[in-house]
DNA sequence: GTTTTTCTTGATTGACGAGTCAATAAAAAA
DNA sequence: TTTTTTATTGACTCGTCAATCAAGAAAAAC
């Protein structure tokens, strides 16, 4: 019984199948049947729409960094003064939607895939840059001249984060890492 | 002609190739006919002295985790103050041996493996005590009760410096990384 | 009401890879 | 010198999986 208009349909579900199996499995050894099984459909399905296994992978990835994207853009809209800017790109980063431990271990993978695919490591790097560029403009008013080394610590410093919440399941807690930038960041702020 | 006592030295070869070829890689997705066929043997062998895939890992990582211990070690003992301890750790972290992008994607992957391995969690999580043990002891002389704080910042760092490492090929210099830690550990210092 | 387009899957192909095994060969032990 | 131990590999098994294909079925277009 097939309805029309499923193709946006079916493409989300495999996206967001991809990031839950990839995020239980905890590696992208993940068989495009379990992804298809998990939104259920067929696993030729999967192959009708996206083509091959990468693009599956690709499409993940840009899904997880548009959310990521947005909850930026979101919160630095609310936000007044350039240090509530700094804490909105912090906070956005450890949001619940970004910081669950599923979608840290699809991150940690994307890196390994951005080891093999040039498509995805062009998308971390576009990640990467806006981050980076974001953090020096809200940065810029309070630090001045150093917003681009204060930024590039403040930007390690959450990639660390990650890195040490992927390890342990579900150890750290939001609010735990954001102290962990915000006062690391503090000491920036007290004059050099 | 089989030379007895091979067994260490194929053990250590194989490790070796393992390092090197998830490096050149970028992923697990190595097989072990790839590795033993670069260091040199038959993946029958490969498999007579480790038994299966997963060991051959364990052995890689824990070789890696030996060899940046080792230097640690060493470093801390011509450290002299406080300081320079504090110094020495960060600085190993970046040597040469441990940043080579070889390396720094071995580690990557690692971090992969430690999802799916209870073993190898085991390994990262030991690395990640000791070095968090290691900064905090040099660090009580220099900023007292705050030293697991600041410990904290500064292993998130050198692990985001990693992680950004791993994305560029090759671009980050030893010297670049070991600054950004120590200038944003200098802020700490700074009184609170 | 026939044709075309969209949706869907079971079955199949083709490749690849982990792990096993039997067999060979040389050294060492008995 | 017979026997055991260590080293070594080619060949094979067994499983898995990405990708393709042919075919069916329902909507839409004509």
């Amino acid at each position: 019984m097939p309805k029309l208009g499923m193709e946006p349909i079916r493409r989300a579900a495999l996206v967001k199948a991809t990031i839950a199996e990839i995020g239980e499995t905890g590696t992208l050894d993940v068989t495009v049947s379990q992804i298809a099984k998990r939104a259920g459909m067929s696993s030729a399905l999967a192959h009708h729409y996206f083509g091959n296994k990468e693009q599956i992978f690709l499409a993940a990835m840009r899904h997880t960094l548009a959310v990521y994207a947005a909850e930026v853009r979101g919160a630095l809209g609310m936000a007044s003064s350039p240090l509530g800017r700094v804490e909105a790109i912090v906070k956005s980063s450890f949001s619940q939607s970004n910081f669950r431990s599923e979608v840290v271990a699809a991150w940690l993978n994307f890196y390994v895939l951005a080891q093999v695919s040039d498509e995805a490591r062009r998308l971390l790097n576009v990640y990467q840059t806006r981050l980076r560029s974001n953090l020096r403009h809200s940065l810029r008013p309070i630090v001045g001249a150093e917003a681009p080394e204060v930024a590039e610590r403040i930007a390690a410093m959450i990639d660390g984060a990650y890195l040490k919440q992927s390890l342990g399941r579900g150890q750290t807690e939001q609010g735990e890492a954001v102290r962990l930038v915000m006062d690391s960041f503090a000491k920036d702020v007290l004059r050099t």
